[in-house]
DNA sequence: CTGAAAGCGCTAACAA
DNA sequence: TTGTTAGCGCTTTCAG
């Protein structure tokens, strides 16, 4: 059974291999009773076309790539979800490319792309990401970029956000509504605009009720859960007046759970908590768990639309349109009192 | 700023094209200075080749494919980290498509490949596979593919997975031990061999001491949380005496809680369980649950380990190594007492 | 060690 | 509506 192409299916046919490529794409130009004709036969010898010519003669990859800093988080795992919805749709293929945080992968990933592998990228930086040039040179090629979650400074990019500046603002007055008097923020690489926005959110709730605002009370935490677990601890046993914590990513949470456990301190009573989180099992946490959950598969959804309009429209025309989705603040247990 | 290729590289150094293309690619077959400088000069122009001239030419993609249900759940999303990590390593490049639990879509996805798209596949099959044909055809086209978790049922496969009936037999025993007297095991597509290994392992454990294995004791659940909850509490309202539960999916556990709460079954008093999960969470739940664990990271390592050592391999020899890593059974309070 | 030349399989002007 | 004819950019025999 030797491979079949286009070639094969003209000679059998009697037609040119343009025609049968025409007819493949269901061409205007075919007759209708011709295409009937190539496309039983394709099924006949059961023909499967190869990508990468196809690829190679009209430069159209099909393909987009997702590049993300890691998979671990439920975030990102939704939202290739939902991105991954949209490409099957399109009948695009998705190429997935994990940075591991590095800023280094990730220029080299962007820069093979210059060689045309994908028609348009959907990324969420790396926490190391502060120079845009690599973004930059990949969309002066022409090759269109939507962001999300984690965005670069630049402003004329395209991105889908949620409203994290407001989503933090709303977790921080929860907490002070709840009578916190001395609110922990959790953060992690201050590089990100997300987590500025997150920092700034925190700071207007506590200007507001007329609380300080103070360095003394941000914890830069790291990616490794060990580490962020003997920070927490120190932080906790140092100042143990703490009575409200807001952890800026899902990640946090455990170590979150397991400081305040081991130390002796009673979620809600001795201190509240409330974390940013998709995790499905936020509400089964012992105890539940205070979220703000970003609508991750439909960012992911919301980035791939955008991406796909920009791939239909006019080359040369950069992406620039802004997309913020609303999270949602869901109050339980770790919380209450 | 034009696009550069092989050819503007080859005029620039008076050279011809092929011996470009073997600088390049590091043939023994040019000269070390020759190589210098046909690399000084591609990064000088930043020259970038173009992957599917390449693939065309070469009949390789340098590309895989991770074909899997759905990415929701901890196992798969640890997986695909796993199978990214080795990938990026030999220099490979990754293809994400989900099923959906569809066989239709598997297929189409699986036929597709035979244009020559990968090199070779890493799936889990959907919870409609039973028919092997698709899989069979890509192998019959020189695209090895390597199993993982779920696997077909076809004998001469490679794949990789993780110790599931003993694992389902030591979580039920473990119950036993705590003195459950009625075990319910939480069943999801049957068609699944990994789903027949898991009941087997709760089949021997009951029948061991010597306790009835009845149907009445198992319940299908559905790819629906709501569904399940509602299945759930049903069964735990008609059968009250039910004292101990395996859940054989992490997507389970969050509907076993809740129904547990709302019917005030309090866990592990009135019913012990234990789950199959990969969630980092499994410790800071309501309680704490009690785990199988399975090593996703690495089975998709090692999945991929194999699928790179098929492709090395001379073509026409199908993989049909088997691997089993082990499970953990992490005891916590779910099951306490 | 290097070059010439013939593709890989499909697309896309340009004609007819 | 269909065919002719160049490529797309790189790989790879086969010679030298």
């Amino acid at each position: 059974m030797e491979k079949i192409n286009i070639k094969r299916l003209a000679e059998e046919l009697n037609l040119s291999t343009s025609t049968i490529s025409r007819a493949l794409q269901d061409s205007y130009q075919i007759g209708p009773e011709t295409k009937q004709r190539v496309v039983e036969m394709a099924k006949k010898l059961n023909y499967v076309p190869n990508p990468h010519a196809s690829s190679l003669g009209s430069r159209k990859s099909n393909t987009i790539a997702v590049v993300i800093p890691e998979v671990f988080d439920s975030y990102f795992a939704q939202a290739i979800n939902g991105i991954e919805t949209v490409a099957q749709e399109k009948g695009y293929h998705v190429l997935i490319y994990l940075t591991h945080e590095r800023l280094e992968q990730e220029q080299a990933i962007l820069r093979a792309f210059q060689g045309g592998r994908v028609d348009g990228v959907i990324m969420s930086v790396s926490a190391e990401t502060t120079a845009a040039t690599h973004m930059q040179e990949l969309r002066d090629q022409n090759v269109p970029i939507v962001f999300f979650d984690r965005t670069p400074d630049e402003v004329d990019t395209a991105c889908v956000t949620t409203n994290d500046l407001e989503s933090s603002y709303l977790a921080t007055k929860h907490l002070l509504e709840r009578r916190c008097t001395t609110v922990l923020l959790l953060a992690i690489s201050r590089d990100l605009s997300i987590m500025r926005q997150r920092i700034e959110g925190y700071r207007r709730a506590l200007t507001e009720a007329g609380l300080p605002f103070t360095e003394d009370n941000i914890l830069d935490c790291t990616y490794d859960d060990e580490v962020n677990y003997e920070l927490l601890t120190k932080f906790l046993k140092a100042r143990p007046y703490t009575d409200g914590i807001v952890a800026t990513v899902e990640k946090l949470t455990t170590s979150v759970y397991q400081a305040c456990r081991n130390l002796g301190l009673r979620i809600p009573s001795d201190v509240k908590v409330v974390s940013f989180s998709n995790s499905r099992s936020a509400s089964i946490l012992n105890p539940s768990l205070t979220t703000i959950t970003q609508p991750a598969f439909d960012s992911g959804k919301a980035a791939a639309v955008l991406l796909f309009k920009g791939l239909k429209s006019k080359k040369g025309v950069p992406l620039t349109e802004k997309l913020v989705l609303p999270s949602e603040l869901i109050v339980r247990d770790s919380t209450a009192g």
